[in-house]
DNA sequence: GTTCTTTGTCATGCC
DNA sequence: AGGGCATGACAAAGA
């Protein structure tokens, strides 16, 4: 590859796929470094990282996230990982990934990682050994990834973030880490580095900032995306490596990476993601093809393609301080930090349509609810309504029939029965009962009618 | 092939 | 002023 090959990657990364894992040291990024990387690609993120964050700053960031005390994993000449995750022998040890950590052994990239100075003839398989692996188990899954990412790249290319050229050599680098097939369970990615100057260190590869369970997708791409760290072959580097190496075998290799991103909450998970489906190689229609299941989103792919170090997730969930601080530290193109903007803005609406379609979806649900109540309430009443009708009714027949049951008994004078047509009762206010002519009662209303006129 | 649903993204406004 | 959030609108992809 240009400007020294796996110069523009490099072993920051993760490897058996924890969260907490951040799989470089600060001596990987700093003491080591050479000069700055006059010859990177333009538009490769080069030159020394900086520390991504300050552990001491918020105190927000998680375990794995972007703040790491680096410091500290300088004080005690180890890295990160293995300063907070080094079990009794020395190798890195996940409590949550014990079991395929075990598995995986020796082969892990994250004891190689951590051991900097350890005798990597013995934990490195040769380059035969490798060769065959990648033969059987990554070169098939790479091959659809390439084609995925040139596709994009082309893309990227136009946009002026990099030279193409150096790009489409990226993808011709027989262990370019595109953070596909790193199927845990296919190990690693053994491939004979021409680089000299390769060490394990500079393939130690892939992510580690979002750790989550090893990713068992076939594109393994989620990782990739903060996979590389482009700096000079040199950078990162392991005092112990930075020699010749044990073996003379010129490599080691990547394995185990875990290049599984969580897309946040209330996202599938990665785990989720059929690792059967195809990765999706199309780019159709207008801009922004949508990630479907085993496939990168175009962030994702975008951002391995750029070889940004962070995972969208990590560019998205992480404190605007921390993100800021990273964007002034790194030495990033402009197109990345376009690009890490844009990603953390779409992630963070992608989130945010999220919530806003499930309230949506809760009010019209709270709203049926709602409706359904008020429904159940209007039947109630009506059945209320027709009760006092029939009872009104029936108190109206009751008064019917005692009024004529009244006047069937009533005689006048003459001991004639009295006509309820022109006769009426009138109740009195002390109780007493008269029977009134309707002529009186009539006229009366009539004058009573015209008083409250007059009156008003 | 059409229609509906889901989801990502953009634009915009508000805090 | 900048960032985040909320949301309508649009488009793409799948069902």
């Amino acid at each position: 590859a240009s400007g020294g090959g796996e110069s523009g990657r490099r072993g920051v990364q993760e490897g058996d796929g924890d969260d907490s894992d951040v799989g470089w040291s600060l001596e990987d990024i700093f003491p080591l470094m050479t000069p700055p990387m006059e010859n990177s690609p333009e538009g490769i993120l080069c030159g020394p990282l900086p520390p991504l964050c300050n552990s001491s700053g918020d105190g927000v960031d998680a375990p794995g996230q972007y703040g790491r005390d680096f410091s500290q994993a300088i004080s005690h000449n180890v890295s990160l990982h293995e300063a907070m995750l080094s079990g009794p022998d020395g190798s890195r040890r996940d409590p949550r990934a014990a079991q395929p950590q075990e598995a995986f052994s020796p082969l892990n990239s994250s004891s190689a990682l951590a051991l900097p100075g350890m005798d990597w003839a013995g934990l490195v398989p040769s380059a035969e050994t490798r060769a065959r692996s990648l033969a059987a188990q990554d070169l098939p899954l790479d091959f659809d990834d390439n084609i995925f990412d040139e596709i994009n790249l082309l893309s990227l290319a136009m946009e002026g973030g990099f030279d193409p050229l150096e790009v489409s050599q990226l993808f011709e680098e027989p262990d370019y880490d595109s953070g596909l097939s790193l199927d845990s369970s296919h190990s690693s990615t053994p491939v004979p580095n021409p680089e000299p100057a390769a060490s394990p260190w500079d393939d130690e590869g892939a992510v580690g900032y979002s750790g989550h369970a090893p990713s068992l997708s076939p594109q393994g791409l989620e990782g990739a995306v903060g996979g590389h760290w482009p700096e000079s072959s040199e950078l990162g580097r392991p005092p112990a490596q930075q020699g010749p190496e044990p073996s003379g075998a010129p490599v080691l290799e990547r394995v185990l990476h875990n290049h599984t991103y969580s897309l946040g909450p209330g996202l599938p998970a990665p785990e989720a993601l059929s690792p059967c489906l195809p990765r999706s190689q199309d780019g159709r229609g207008s801009g922004y093809p949508r990630a479907r299941e085993g496939a990168l989103s175009q962030d994702e792919r975008h951002a391995k393609t750029l070889r940004l170090p962070f995972s969208v997730e990590e560019i998205v969930s992480m404190p605007v301080d921390s993100f800021n601080s990273v964007l002034a530290k790194s030495f990033l193109t402009d197109t990345q930090v376009s690009l890490l903007r844009d990603i953390r803005r779409r992630g963070k609406n992608k989130v945010a349509a999220q919530n806003c379609r499930k309230r949506k979806l809760d009010v019209i649900l709270s709203l049926e609810e709602e409706v359904c109540g008020l429904q159940a309430r209007r039947e109630s009443l009506a059945r209320e309504r027709a009760q006092c009708r029939r009872a009104l009714h029936l108190m109206k027949q009751k008064l019917h029939h005692l009024y004529q049951d009244v006047f069937s008994r009533l005689r006048d004078d003459q001991g004639r029965p009295v006509n309820p047509n022109l006769y009426a009762l009138h109740c009195g206010q002390d109780g007493s009962v008269l029977i009134v002519p309707k002529e009186l009662i009539t006229s009366s209303l009539k004058r009573d009618a015209q008083k409250e006129k007059e009156r008003k």
